[in-house]
DNA sequence: CTCCAAAGGTATGTCTGCGAGCCATTGGCT
DNA sequence: AGCCAATGGCTCGCAGACATACCTTTGGAG
């Protein structure tokens, strides 16, 4: 029997309980920006049901999120489940052994999407949300750049026409932020960054897949060094 | 709210129950070839630990696969469950509407996969196992085909020493190869297969990151395209 | 020849998660 | 002022999944 391929085949099936991939969902749609601060989540029927999951389970986690104070709720028609403006510090650091899995991973899905996206004739709609996203990123404060940060990048992956590829960037820099939460996120950087981001939209826009590759693989090579630098003393 | 980004990120939790899953997993791995006809699975109790699953969950599912004609179980010391050496016929076709879902991500995993496995330093046992799978691929018959095809692309995610990349390849080629079940596999289409795979697996060897994506990209648009034309008919 | 380790086969009690229904609250509409 | 639609809050019984324990079969080791 093919020794290795079984780690990939026969790792467990599912991450956690209904309850913790849940609460795992929701937070990764306030952390990745999809859904700000003071904006409404979907109301619990509706999530339930996106999310395959009976109400009382979303209702556990929406709960856990109100401890943590990450969002609060009212009642009443046009209440729902509001994200608070301002909202706590990720939670404390996780192992650091998959360090490679995460850095691989993100890197082959968004090069790809970035290649992907530049290959595809783009309508006007999905031309001014990529700037839209990308201005919105230049413009931010260091505290909602990671945010932003993220949104721009899951729009790129949109915009491949992909559901299945979104679904694994989100996932991916979810786990990617998880460990960048760690270090620090100074000026430079950041110019740097925006810089970088502009290469990247520049070039999906202008239908170049080679260049959109590697302007996005110059970029997450960028913080990936950043990132094993910190985490590796 | 950022409102396509929500359908990526609010898709249902599960993709079934433990079972389903469970069966899903178990097929993967004889599907691809991870274990071979006449090979054995892992014991109910080490596929149960591994799996996150119960044993009893377990059972149902190779009781399932019993039932069709997947698997043998024998009891005893040195028993256990066999993959069966003539196996049964593809499920029926599932729904095309994901046709372009399936293969971007696909291509943007596999050539990824691939540029990485180049860039790394394989150790001699890394690359004995490509040229074994290059091997058997090349000369296999009409009717195992698709496995050993299978299993030498998960190889090439293996070496790039990712698990998440080489789980996620597996999970695309399943789904890529239900759709490849229902269109015809010519001797041609095999040949021309195995020159490719052979100019992969070369550049893989010779550390050319930019050729060995370069060659997957070309290998995998080549099924894609009569995927496109026998689905969209 | 006997023993026994490792595998599949079976049974039971517990708990999680689900479905479905109903209640309580709120703010706009009439 | 009253209505009512949409939302969060709550409860209860059932089905799925789990952990655990024990039974049965088998073939090599001693």
């Amino acid at each position: 029997m093919a020794e290795h391929a079984q780690e990939a085949l026969f790792r467990p099936v599912r991450a956690g309980n209904a309850f913790e991939e849940t609460v795992e969902r929701l937070m990764q749609s306030i952390r990745l920006g999809v859904v700000a601060p003071g904006e409404r989540l979907p109301s619990e029927r509706d999530l339930a049901t996106r999310l395959g999951v009976s109400r009382v389970t979303v209702r556990e986690a929406i709960r856990s999120l109100q401890e943590n104070h990450y969002v609060e709720s009212r009642r009443g028609r046009y209440g729902g489940t509001f994200v608070n403006e301002v909202l706590p510090k990720s939670a404390p650091a996780k192992d650091f052994g998959d360090l490679h899995d995460v850095l691989t991973l993100r890197r082959v899905l968004e090069t790809g999407a970035a290649e992907t996206a530049a290959g595809r004739s783009l309508g006007p709609a999905e031309r001014r949300g990529l700037r839209a996203r990308l201005e919105e990123a230049s413009t931010s404060t260091l505290a909602e750049y990671r945010r932003k940060d993220s949104r721009l990048h899951l729009a790129i992956a949109e915009v491949t026409g992909s559901a299945a590829l979104t679904a694994a960037v989100a996932e991916s820099r979810m786990r990617a932020n998880e460990l960048l939460d760690h270090i620090p996120l100074l000026e430079p950087n950041l110019a740097h960054s925006n810089a970088q981001h502009e290469r990247v939209i520049a070039s999906i826009l202008d239908g170049d897949p080679g260049a959109a590759r590697q302007a996005m693989a110059e970029h997450l090579d960028g913080t990936a060094s950043l990132l094993r630098g910190f985490l590796s003393v």
